[in-house]
RNA sequence: GCGACUGUGGUGAAGUGGUUAACACACCAGAUUGUGGCUCUGGCAUUCGUGGGUUCGAUUCCCAUCAGUCGCCCCA
């Protein structure tokens, strides 16, 4: 048999629903923002992720679904969707439109080579936010009001938001030759991927789980207090922009994200739900202003966020999915029935009726059972007997009252039903 | 990439080196010759993830492989 692909999975009819529902949520969201959709491909050359998530990253060194096309160009199925978005933002000269600032979102599948678990898996999907064209911190607090609003929105609970900031370029490298000076004396005490980590990403040994509780952790310089005097007041502006806004922030100087191109603020939205296990972060993002210059576009500030669905999916838990159900749910008994059945269920459906019929003969028993299932709000019954009277009988499920209504008049009296039963519940 | 556990019908699951692989739910049919959601009766796995090995014989033992769940790593 034939599965589908290892960290793949299938989205059936009961959970596209849920999916809808969300999907709809984040759109309604956008559209408060003024924040416009961009459709970018699900493959760009291999290059665009190397020069933007940057080469030292996992997701670029071990991760990526690359393959060569037919005719051996180096394609890659996108990892994440910032970097699309920068390229099109400069192959479209969107920095040249008269609105100079840019608010654009995505939502689609992304793909990373993974050992799939719980909130994790090889194509997932992201929802992101990128704010284009001018360096402001109202955009970054835009960014993290947006994501919270959306976790509220969603009714998630326990969720933080935690903030940091990296800096600028000239923050980062001063900080980063303090943090290697300081781990430098103790390397051979901590674990072994931080002593790879002291090489290749020093940042992250900050926030490794291993040696946390380390004593060099503890009195670890801090990213913050190694910024530039702008890049300083960059990061106070934004934490007084929140303050002033009274949301709710940590700022956690272990915060550094995975992605090469950030700097300024990085921020992540963590849930506390036991049931994302290990996949806590909902959601992150943060400040890029070197990418676009980086990717060949004359020098642009950004700033954005992204959000895994299927995390965002299992801390919603049930909230979502409720089925409307059918309308008119067809009976015929026999087959001359079933003839007739299928002309009324045209008729019902080009009136706007939700309706759907029994092809399988089945006894009425059988047919009862599926109008409960897709919980119609009528079964309309078709036997020999109002065959030959050119009648249809229509029970109300709900009531469970029945009457015979000539075939010409079946909209009508439905029309009637409906209202009916509307006028009741007031 | 590393580690742990698991893999029996549509679903949840018992089970044993040896003739017909429990049970429950779901589904279908009948009792109720055309009105269901209760009850009763019957039907529903040539087969125990896949491949190989041990054996007279394997779903059961061994190996490999694939998949699932979780942890590490990394990230959304």
């Amino acid at each position: 048999m034939i599965k589908a692909p290892r960290g793949t999975v299938d989205i059936l009819p009961e959970q596209s629903k849920k999916w809808q529902e969300l999907e709809q949520l984040i759109r309604s969201i956008c559209s408060y923002y003024n924040v416009q959709e961009i459709r970018t491909p699900i493959f760009e050359h291999t290059e665009l992720f190397v020069r933007s998530v940057g080469e030292t990253t996992d997701v670029v060194n071990k991760e990526m679904y690359t393959f060569a096309d037919k005719k051996g160009r180096s394609m890659t199925l996108r990892p994440e969707g910032t970097a699309g978005v920068a390229r099109s933002y400069i192959e479209n000269k969107l920095y040249a439109l008269p609105e100079k600032v840019q608010k654009l979102f995505y939502m689609g599948p992304m793909f990373r080579y993974e050992r799939p678990q719980s909130g994790r898996q090889r194509q997932f999907h992201q929802f992101g936010v990128e704010m284009l064209g001018i360096e402001s911190p109202y955009l970054d607090v835009e960014c993290m009001v947006m994501a919270i609003t959306l976790v509220d929105t969603l009714g998630i609970q326990n969720v933080k938001l935690h903030v940091n900031s990296l800096g600028d370029e000239q923050s980062r490298q001063n900080y980063k030759e303090v943090l290697m000076a300081h781990f430098e004396p103790s390397l051979n005490e901590l674990c072994s991927d931080c002593q790879n980590r002291y090489a290749t990403n020093p940042l992250r040994i900050l926030d490794c789980k291993v040696d946390k509780s380390h004593p060099v952790m503890a009195n670890a310089p801090r990213t913050i207090d190694y910024l530039t005097d702008g890049a300083k007041a960059h990061f106070d502006k934004v934490c007084a922009l929140l303050d002033d806004l009274e949301i709710e922030y940590v700022v956690d100087p272990s915060l550094v994200r995975g992605l090469d191109y950030y700097n300024h603020t990085v921020f992540e939205i963590i849930s506390d739900d036991p049931r994302l296990g290990n996949g806590a972060t909902l959601g992150g993002g943060g400040r890029y202003n070197g990418l676009i210059g980086e990717l060949g576009g004359q020098d642009s500030a950004g700033v954005g966020f992204a959000f895994g669905l299927e995390r965002m999916m299992i801390a919603i838990g049930d909230e979502l999915g409720d089925d409307d159900g059918l309308d008119v749910y067809v009976m015929p008994l026999g087959e001359a029935a079933l003839d007739l059945a299928v002309q009324i269920a045209a008729m019902l459906r080009a009136n706007g009726f939700k309706t759907d019929l029994d092809y399988q003969q089945r006894s009425m028993k059988g047919q009862f059972k599926s109008v409960d299932r897709f919980n119609a709000k009528f079964a309309l019954i078709l036997g020999e007997s109002e065959l030959a009277k050119e009648v249809v009988i229509v029970k109300n499920n709900a009531t469970k009252q029945q009457s015979e209504v000539d075939l010409g008049d079946i909209v009508k009296y439905l029309e009637n039903e409906i209202a009916a039963g509307e006028h009741h519940h007031e």
